[in-house]
DNA sequence: ACAGTATATACTATATTAAGAATATAGAAC
DNA sequence: GTTCTATATTCTTAATATAGTATATACTGT
């Protein structure tokens, strides 16, 4: 995992509106496709390519993918997160929504729990 | 200038070697060109894309061009090389490498001042 | 076993990027 | 002017990455 592999992971807006998702706690596929309003292959493909870097792993959940970003994270990957968190620009601003957004899905699957199976609403602490 | 630009074009191994040397001052063509041991095309045409992406700028003196990073620099690039420099990796220990390896020819040019002519001596300060 | 849901993979088409050879320009020295 | 040196641009080819459609797998519930 060389360090030129994670900036050209990075660098492609979606995975890395996926990795600033995922920075904040694991996600299932299905949230993930949702917060993004992205194709399900496209959402899959993306994840199968950063599992093959070593970024981030993935666990079933019965049908479910629940998908989190790897311990240690990457330290290139976390300088660039916690630079555009602050930063402004048309991206970054991007990323703090996504993330605001995940807060209000996160809260509405608290509310109606039937569209989010128990294991992974314990899983990414949502209920 | 969109963050996921400066990615894109850092993510390229030779042309963030570029970026790292320029960061340590300006360098002229040719002196890029033997430090990384490349050809003249390929520095030639990594350089335009950076050029144009405001990344850097260049001015002529004489026949030679003097590339330098543009002022302010920008803040994704310098948190990237920032954590490079200091990094353990493949890549992070060539841009290490490639510091000492300027060091070396600045002090080379001092010395026999005929390869580097006056003006592009003063702009890198090596005479 | 069958049907349904969530996710992954294979295949194809298309777009983007890079590499190299040849040529062009800009200035310096004569 | 001609020639030389440094650098840039153009054109062609090759490599890589992306997107979309269709299909496959893995699991759940009946």
């Amino acid at each position: 995992m060389e360090a030129s592999d994670i900036l050209k992971c990075i660098a492609d807006r979606q995975r890395l509106r996926i990795l600033n998702l995922l920075d904040a706690g694991p996600l299932c596929v299905c949230h993930i496709q949702e917060l993004l309003d992205a194709p399900q292959v496209k959402i899959s493909k993306q994840l199968a390519t950063m599992k093959q870097l070593g970024l981030i792993s993935a666990k079933r959940e019965g049908t479910w993918m629940i998908y989190q970003l790897n311990e240690p994270c990457n330290g290139l990957l976390t300088v660039n997160l916690r630079y555009m968190r602050e930063a402004e620009c048309e991206e970054c601003n991007e990323l703090q929504q996504d993330l605001r957004a995940r807060e209000a899905l996160v809260k509405e699957l608290t509310l109606k729990p039937t569209d989010c199976p128990t294991p992974v609403c314990e899983t990414i602490g949502c209920c």
